[in-house]
RNA sequence: GGCCCGUUGGUCAAGUGGUCAAGACGGGGGCCUCUCACGCCCCAAUCGGGAGUUCGACUCUCCCACGGGUCACCA
């Protein structure tokens, strides 16, 4: 074991008065949704003190290291504005920041902790056959109790073991949550866990409050299935004589009443939800109030107004069933916010995967779409009648709102052409106009016109935009080539 | 099974002893209108159950039910 100065000088580098929250992915190749919301809490709890927010990447389980993966967390956590201080990218003042680089900590300070007689070597074979057996007695285990010197004799002679963490049999231990409050338990009902294995490295829960404690964490923020192991860190923390940092256990995202979001459950990740043609920040802000919740009846943040207004309090004990119905309406309402030149970019490949023909302007499209798309992925279904006009009944001419059926249309399309061939321009008021003046001279609603010129030019009954606008983007030629296919139908 | 946690409309939720129990999504209806959408208006729908405490409980206490978590040399 090294001396206490080495400690001493350890625990200098620990910077002191801010708040220091970490984000500690495991990487797996992906964001789950689950782990974004915990992200964006741990960054904003940081951001709102303006303290600093941390990114550790936690590899020690080598078994499931997905190549690349790194660099995936480093880039989503970009694409989300959750930018980090400090990382293995970045450095910072209490690195290395990859639990691998930081194997050799591990072992100093359980031998600290042995030291101070909190922890101890425990010699037995793994103990799988204890789950059969029901119940851990840990009264039974011989390495409990064993001497020292013993202990130390065994080791030098080469004898496997594991270290493990020494707790009270008797009395209670008490933590506190800032979501769930206080919460009590019998020391008798914790088990000597493992915190340093048979093969030297530490686990996942001896490794967290040590790099926690060093890194300066003053907000662990974590899943709420480490509600039940809190009481040992709160032991871990005071065998060292550390602080104990603030707990802020965040309950799951479920898919269900029952599961949680899962890939395997084939359930999105942030990168799926990316791809279906979501856009970041409405995934942010929609997750932001998935469990959280500011009181007033603003949805729509942005990350500075959230940075600003977020609280702890306001984080909910109950896990939270995700909704992507209620996240569809959040993508709306961004899409129509951006400017029509944002959304033009944006919607310009899917624009173009449907309509191949260049004479027909994305940017005009676009203009249609931005008030009626909720999802990016939705666009190129709508604008299938573009390059060829589908196939339709005539049946379609019939509309009762617009007191149109197959004689009026008829009567209408019949019109319309030669008034459409005589026009001396092709734009939005010119073919308005004429529209206009012939419902006028029939003595008919606009309506009585423009539903079969829109059936006739788009061969379907929805279409993103009106007659007007539909005939405009085609252009005069194809336009009144299917308003003459039309009247072949009616005839 | 032990221990811990949770439970307001279908979903997200506000609420902290006295409210006709906010709001949003979704659903239904209507208006607007050249379709759809947008926008606007209206409607339906909630305090898991039972005992208490109290003049009065969604709010406090206890019990029950249900749900979740945990009990790994996985994180």
């Amino acid at each position: 074991m090294k001396d206490m100065k080495w400690f001493e000088e350890m625990e200098a580098r620990i910077p002191k008065n801010e708040v220091r929250t970490r984000f500690a992915p495991s990487p797996t190749g992906y964001m789950h949704v689950g782990n974004l919301r915990t992200a964006l809490y741990t960054y904003l709890i940081a951001r709102h003190s303006g303290g600093k927010f941390i990114l550790r990447i936690e590899d020690t389980d080598q078994g499931r290291l997905v190549e690349g993966a790194v660099d995936v967390i480093y880039k989503t956590m970009a694409q989300c504005h959750l930018e980090h201080d400090e990382g293995p990218d970045v450095g910072g003042p209490v690195g290395p920041y990859v639990q691998t680089e930081r194997r050799p900590l591990y072992m100093e300070y359980a031998e600290l902790l042995m030291e101070r007689g909190h922890a101890y070597r425990c010699f037995c074979e793994k103990t799988e056959s204890e789950e059969d057996a029901g119940e851990f007695d840990r009264g039974e285990d011989p390495c409990h109790c064993m001497s020292r010197a013993e202990s130390d004799r065994r080791a030098a002679a080469g004898e496997p073991f594991v270290i493990r963490q020494r707790i009270p049999r008797e009395g209670t231990t008490t933590f506190h949550d800032e979501i769930f409050g206080d919460i009590t338990v019998e020391n008798a009902s914790l088990d000597d866990q493992v915190l340093m294995k048979r093969d030297g490295l530490p686990t996942y829960n001896f490794a967290n409050v040590v790099d926690d404690h060093l890194m300066g964490i003053t907000h662990v923020v974590r899943g709420s299935e480490y509600l039940s192991s809190a009481p040992k860190y709160n032991l871990l923390y005071q065998g060292f004589g550390w602080d104990i940092p603030s707990y802020v256990h965040c309950s799951p995202v479920m898919r269900d009443a029952h599961n949680k979001m899962s890939k395997r459950h084939g359930d999105p990740s942030y990168e799926d939800l990316i791809a279906q043609g979501y856009l970041t920040d409405a995934v942010i802000n929609y997750v932001a109030l998935l469990g959280w919740s500011p009181g007033g009846e603003q949805e729509i943040f942005s990350m500075e107004e959230l940075t600003e207004i977020f609280s702890m309090s306001g984080i909910s004990k109950s896990p939270a069933i995700f909704d992507i119905e209620k996240l569809r309406y959040f993508n709306s309402e961004y899409i129509r916010a951006m400017s029509p030149e944002t959304f033009a970019a944006l919607a310009e490949p899917y624009i173009r995967s449907a309509v191949k023909n260049e004479r027909y302007d994305a940017a005009a499209i676009a203009a249609l779409l931005q008030q009626r798309t909720e999802v990016l992925t939705d666009i190129p279904e709508k604008l299938d009648f573009f390059d060829k006009l589908p196939e339709y009944d005539s049946e379609l001419f019939v509309h009762k709102k617009s007191k149109s059926d197959k004689d009026s249309a008829r009567q209408v399309l019949e019109l319309v052409i030669p008034a459409f061939e005589a026009l001396p321009a092709w734009t939005d008021e010119e073919i308005l106009a004429c529209m206009v003046k012939l419902a006028e001279d029939m003595g008919a609603k606009n309506a009585r016109i423009m539903w079969p010129v829109r059936i006739a030019a788009a061969g379907k009954a929805v279409t993103p935009g009106g007659a007007v606008e539909i005939c405009r983007i085609l252009g005069r030629e194809e336009t009144l080539a299917r308003l003459r296919t039309g009247l072949q139908k009616l005839a």
